[in-house]
DNA sequence: TAGATTGTTAATCGATTAACAATC
DNA sequence: TAGATTGTTAATCGATTAACAATC
């Protein structure tokens, strides 16, 4: 078991491309793969997959390669544990109704079981199976559930408001789809942006920069 | 005029939130400000604040700071142009949803045209002003349109098997949601990748390696 | 002029890639 | 044994940070 607090960004934010491609394989009944196949097929390059996995100890075998279910099996095994982890959903708009089905349907790991907002109209009705709570109880319900991970689809003042209570109530890590930099202010905090804005624009310098060359 | 095509993707990165925390100064009245006061706002240091924006010649005055106004409107012309993207989405489900009710709400410098599906039902349904037309129609569209950017908010496959079309009608860049890996295959074409699974499963390995530690 | 702060060059740091010994 | 491929160390590359001369 080695230390993984050590483990680099750039190498934990590939495990989730290896773990896609690794079933990927697994559903087409390929047993064995080597580095440098992997990395073909990735866009990247043996050794860099070779050094990725030895921030875990190495999953291979020399002169063999590796064997598909049992690196699908050790990856799975570092991104999700036997408890799924406890998320609560704050902000219930378009955006945070896309996400919680999402969240519901298409993942692993999480188990999503509130949904706050603030609108009055919106407290009460259904959400995927829950009962939209106004926020106003959100200490209430962290105080007896005490929820892992908060998914914040709210303004960005909302969050900057909310961030200390949630940060106090013993959230550890944020799924953040507002633009306050919850990580500036909370360094011991984990957060996982999505900053959509951010994207569109990086896309468009791009697509732009592409215009102006040819 | 600087080769911009040298700029790094870091840095390309970066100015969405320069961006972002100007637009807030503008707002507050602030007219003035240092690469060392910026740096402490946003997380980063003055250095890297200052060879940023000398990759675009540099938009400051020795001795005096930046002024707020002309960086913003200088970040602003190169994240943006005149004319918007002309943008198309392909696929209408939840996501599919949100994100087109973000364009067309939060968003500056894209310009949605037309919603694609293959789902019997939606097709001749409306989405934020616009008629969800069959995928089948997308050729002709292209040719009469010339849209710019694709949003995929499909499955990988749907995706795998659009990308050659899409990019032999023109398309130049893409904000791709599926978990197909674009950039692998058209190494000539702008994509940005939003992979919620990604985010959501090295989010769960932080976490989960947070919980082991304490 | 003195103080402040940029633009820019140099040093450092970290991540990626290459090389090769170990070993199946 | 010979060939293949890993694990791991060394070299390279690029990005970040530090330093400092230029200048307002």
């Amino acid at each position: 078991m080695p230390a993984q607090g050590k483990v680099s960004l750039p190498v934990i934010k590939r495990l989730p491309k290896y773990y896609r491609y690794l079933s990927e394989m697994k559903q087409k009944g390929i047993t064995k793969v080597s580095s440098s196949e992997l990395a073909r097929i990735m866009g990247t390059t043996a050794s860099q997959v070779r050094q990725d996995f030895n921030c875990f100890g190495g999953f291979g075998q020399q002169g063999i390669g590796y064997e598909v279910n049992r690196l699908h099996t050790e990856i799975g095994s570092l991104l999700f544990k036997e408890d799924s982890l406890k998320t609560i959903l704050i902000g219930t708009g378009r955006l945070g109704k896309a996400i919680s089905s999402y969240l519901n349907n298409d993942t692993r790991g999480y188990r999503l079981l509130a949904a706050f907002d603030v609108q009055e109209d919106v407290i009460g009705t259904q959400l995927c199976g829950m009962t939209i709570q106004h926020i106003d109880q959100l200490k209430e319900f962290c105080k007896s559930h005490n929820p892992d991970v908060a998914v914040l689809c709210v303004p960005k003042l909302s969050a900057k408001e909310l961030a200390p209570t949630l940060v106090e109530l013993g959230i550890k890590g944020f799924w953040n789809f507002s633009h306050y930099d919850l990580a500036v202010e909370y360094p011991n905090i984990m957060v996982e942006n999505v900053h959509l804005g951010d994207s569109l624009m990086s896309l468009s310098y791009r697509v732009n920069s592409l215009e102006h060359q040819q």
